[in-house]
DNA sequence: TATTTTTAATACGATATCGCACCATTATAG
DNA sequence: CTATAATGGTGCGATATCGTATTAAAAATA
């Protein structure tokens, strides 16, 4: 093999973006019209942790700044798929939580998906994705911590939080 | 463990996004002024595969709808890092060729990355990298042949060709 | 308590992504 | 050879992403 460090970095990333870009068509090609991959991830993470949560938690959650999350959650409560309330607790902020038809939404969204992913498994066993979650794992918390320090003096926002 | 064959394909697609738009956003930090991600992986594409090739090529190997890559390819040629010229063979279509400045642009990049990337080799080894990298490029290549079948008829365009 | 700094959200503008429709050219069918 | 279908590229409009600046509220500091 000819490769240095350097390229082979460049190689992993290379792959990953393409698996990215492909499951992430995978998903929205079961999407209603109108909702993309961001929309669904915001539904599941609120579902998944728990909602009731900030829009610039969810923000840090996902790595992105938080234009482009009031942007999602604005798409979402469109649909009627969350609901946005003042926070009791903080006049500055608010609180996104699901509707019933946002959890709904995600349930039909997975299931939707089952064939996919059962199609999927028939060439690509689920043990070789257990192989690989770890060391992905791994690699995230890495690139994650690598992050420019979090100063909290960048406060345009772009930290992930889990 | 309480993983379901769903749960573990959404939790490595998971894992595949952030680390997708982490690794972006370390690439885009060393990238000048109004140039992202999809420049620099078109530009290390032609040097890497050869240039002199049609957009439509280039939009497969990306796996993006061919307006998208006219518009991309329309920024690199204001920044002078290709050339865009007809395809003596075929009227239709064009031929995207790199110049000097494309190819130091992207040795200058690479270059600006080294640091970052010995960064991560000190907390991720780079025989972690290797340990990952077939099981990635096989989970891709099953993605890929998943697709569509490219029946040629849906000519609004994403299929991808290495 | 009064002042300053930090934080959350959003409006706004610039650029990116992408579907659709269109034109020109080439390939295919008859 | 002609008619039809397929292909490559782009204009256009809708939506998405994101940086900057602004406003309001809270936290920190004096």
């Amino acid at each position: 093999m000819d490769e240095d460090p350097v390229s082979l970095c460049f190689e992993v990333f290379n792959e990953i973006g393409i698996i990215e870009q492909l499951s992430r068509t995978l998903l929205e090609a079961r999407l209603p019209e109108g909702l993309i991959a961001p929309h669904f991830g915001v539904i599941s993470h609120l579902s998944r942790r728990g909602d009731g949560r900030t829009p610039m938690e969810i923000a840090r959650a996902f790595q992105v700044p938080k234009t482009s999350m009031t942007h999602t959650i604005k798409g979402l409560e469109a649909h009627g798929l969350v609901e946005v309330r003042p926070n009791p607790d903080d006049g500055r902020s608010k609180l996104v939580w699901l509707t019933a038809r946002g959890q709904s939404f995600r349930d039909e969204t997975i299931r939707a998906m089952v064939p996919d992913l059962n199609r999927l498994s028939e060439v690509y066993a689920a043990e070789k994705l257990i192989g690989i979650l770890p060391a992905l794992r791994e690699l995230r918390a890495v690139l994650d911590a690598d992050r420019d320090p979090p100063v909290s003096k960048n406060a345009s926002g772009r930290m992930r939080a889990v």
